[in-house]
RNA sequence: GCCUUGGUAGCUCAGUUGGAUAGAGCAACUGCCUUCUAAGCAGUAGGUCAUGGGUUCGAAUCCCGUCCAGGGUACCA
């Protein structure tokens, strides 16, 4: 049981003992204290003035009194105004500490036979263009989720569906062939998915012209865009590929061959994986059936032109087309084929999507289509919307090329802790494969730190011109301190130091201890960071952390201390922030370097 | 039009179920490397928490209005 709680408990207690009143737990309001202020946990007491029947101060007196008495851990109290500010005993800390250092999985969950299985869908790439930054949030947000998800005891599958099948494959398919030819990865040595994606842009030229000739002659810009070559020819294969026509799916198999190597690759530096990925080009006749069955069962109709819908508008939605005219299927056709598989393959308890918050609407809608067809999982399924990363332009388009590529980010990036390393004369000591997976692995902790530190929640801004920090609330100086401590750890070992278990120290500084308060915060921000489905609580937390251990350490010595207990209960908490790092950056799919 | 999300320092972002004097980093300016890594530490400066009301002992936080911005809104995914 944590302080709060323990001290939250008493407090209902006191309160019922002293004014004969029951509290409930929302109550009681339980804070760390301020720094400013002396002690290190704060209740407010304004709440039961109404009990009390006496003033602020007089009525912390009382809780304070009784507190000191009932509860071992609090030594001692003070009032401020409305504020009893409890002092929490030395040991209750070192018993934290030695929990912290000795138990690995402190503040981790294990999953056990009786967890819940959650399944995380991230990624869902469209296989006509790399990815780019937006995509990089997408899937390091869906990582650190389900690493998070998992951290609070469930078990976890981790899925993609690959939207390999439309229209917007097509177009790069009828570029290729229209204007490729016979390019190859190979023969153009390039990333397949950027091939791909080069034909994409390709077609959306010649596409816009085609539009712009059709518009001078006179022609509606509604009809040209109908009308144009370019449009045809793509729709023509789209139909020659449901048609299973042998020449198309050669080619559309082909083309998406590049682009899988070219995701494999990507996905590979991100340091992100899958158990398992669902495509499209399977599932939307999964959906199909399912929506025809619907339509069998009357949950959905059908309209003259043969279009079938679901009417929505009694559960305050619209009207929701789930399949064309001409008996194509839509992006609901697919989700729903796509979800029947999933419960089919799994014994999924929780559904957990990863999709950008444009589509919002969707996921209300494919909730209530679910249930509909009868999936009692359906209006369960949580979709986890997060904002979209937008540049100082606007917001990034991949047809006309004003996109931040992953790879180039990557690389980028990569380039800069190399370069920022050699200025400051780091790791001249490694040897060139050492160095080059530290540069990997700051760049990364950059690049992921940046990202995973915001509110997924919230849109964010991303500035090309400026590149991501390097110091002050970033990746690389987590890493750093990390490093620090590995090496003071090196050093002691290189003495023969023995870290002993057992600490035996009379009095702890000021900085200790709030190092000491902040290591037992882990716990409850992993469980915050599952309940609201956030990284950026994790990354906050070890910001704080690490900007604790820096002020102890420069304050500090560890190895210089003269006190052989004292000197070992540094090490000890040293070690044990070390641990703490590593999990909570563990969890955002960060890496910890030895040194730096 | 309707639905929805947001607006906190020059910039990028934190800010717990409403609590004490609204916090970081970057950028600017000052200090600190002959002792464990200066990708660090300490400090200065920078705020009408978009705006006007309301609720309350107390509001960046809750409610209503207004302004601004993003997203969605029946055959694109």
């Amino acid at each position: 049981m944590s302080i709060e709680t323990i001290i939250q408990k008493a407090t209902i207690e006191a309160v019922k003992t002293l004014y004969g009143a029951e509290v409930t737990e929302n109550q009681v309001q339980v804070q760390n204290t301020r720094k400013e202020v002396s002690g290190d946990i704060t209740i407010v007491v304004f709440p039961f003035l109404r009990l009390s029947r006496k003033s602020p101060e007089l009525t912390a007196e009382d809780l304070g009194t009784y507190l000191v008495e009932k509860v071992d851990m609090v030594d001692s109290y003070s009032v401020i105004k409305g504020f009893l500010n409890l002092e929490i005993s030395r040991n209750y800390w070192l018993d934290i500490l030695m929990e912290s250092y000795t138990y690995d999985n402190f503040g981790i969950a294990e999953p056990g036979d009786d967890s819940k299985l959650v399944m995380v869908e991230y990624s869902s790439p469209n296989t006509n263009k790399p990815l780019h930054l937006g995509h990089i949030r997408n899937n390091l947000l869906g990582y650190s989720i389900s690493e998070i998800v998992k951290a609070n005891g469930n078990k976890v599958v981790k899925t993609n569906i690959v939207n390999d099948r439309g229209i917007h494959i097509c177009k790069s398919m009828y570029a290729w062939q229209q204007w490729g030819n016979g390019e190859t990865p190979e023969s153009s040595s390039m990333k397949g998915d950027h091939l791909v994606g080069k034909y994409y842009v390709e077609f959306d030229k010649h596409y816009k012209a085609e539009i712009a000739e059709l518009v001078e002659k006179g022609t509606s810009k509604e009809d040209a865009e109908n009308q144009a070559p370019s449009i045809i020819a793509a729709r023509e294969l789209l139909r020659k590929w449901e048609a299973k026509d042998e020449a198309t799916i050669e080619l559309w198999k082909k083309m998406n061959s590049w682009v899988y190597s070219g995701f494999d690759v990507t996905y590979k530096t991100l340091g992100v994986d899958f158990d398992k990925i669902y495509y499209e080009s399977d599932t939307y006749i999964v959906g199909r059936d399912e929506v025809l069955r619907g339509l069998a069962e009357k949950i959905f109709y059908q309209k003259e032109d043969n279009s079938v819908w679901a009417d929505l508008s009694g559960d305050g939605l619209d009207q929701k087309i789930l399949l064309r005219s001409d008996g194509t299927s839509v992006y609901m056709t697919q989700d729903i084929g796509t979800a029947k598989m999933r419960f089919n393959d799994y014994t999924i308890d929780k559904m957990v999507y990863v999709v950008g918050n444009e589509q919002n609407y969707h996921f209300q809608v494919l909730a209530n289509l679910l249930d509909k067809l009868g999936y009692s999982w359906g209006k369960d399924l949580y979709h986890f919307s997060y904002g979209m990363v937008e540049l100082p332009s606007g917001k990034m388009k991949s047809r006309e090329g004003t996109v931040v590529d992953a790879d180039d980010l990557v690389e980028g990036m990569i380039t800069v802790a190399r370069d920022m390393s050699a200025e400051l004369g780091k790791l001249d000591s490694l040897t060139g494969k050492e160095a080059e997976d530290t540069f990997r692995m700051i760049a990364l902790g950059a690049l992921k730190y940046f990202i995973l530190k915001v509110d997924p929640r919230k849109n964010m801004m991303f500035n090309p011109e400026e590149s991501i920090d390097f110091n002050g609330n970033t990746g690389p100086f987590i890493q750093y301190t990390y490093a620090r401590i590995k090496s003071v750890l090196r050093k002691a070992a290189e003495k023969d130091i023995v870290i002993n278990e057992k600490i035996a120290v009379q009095d702890i500084s000021a900085k200790e201890k709030e190092l000491l308060k902040r290591i037992s915060l882990f716990p409850a921000a992993v469980q915050e960071a599952g309940v609201n489905y956030s990284p950026a609580i994790i990354a906050n937390y070890c910001y704080e952390l690490v900007k604790e251990f820096n002020q102890f350490y420069h304050d500090h010595f560890i190895l210089g201390e003269a006190d052989a207990d004292i000197m070992n209960f540094r090490l000890v908490l040293a070690t044990s922030v070390g641990k703490v790092i590593q999990k909570g950056m563990n969890l955002l799919g960060i890496e910890m370097p030895e040194r730096m």
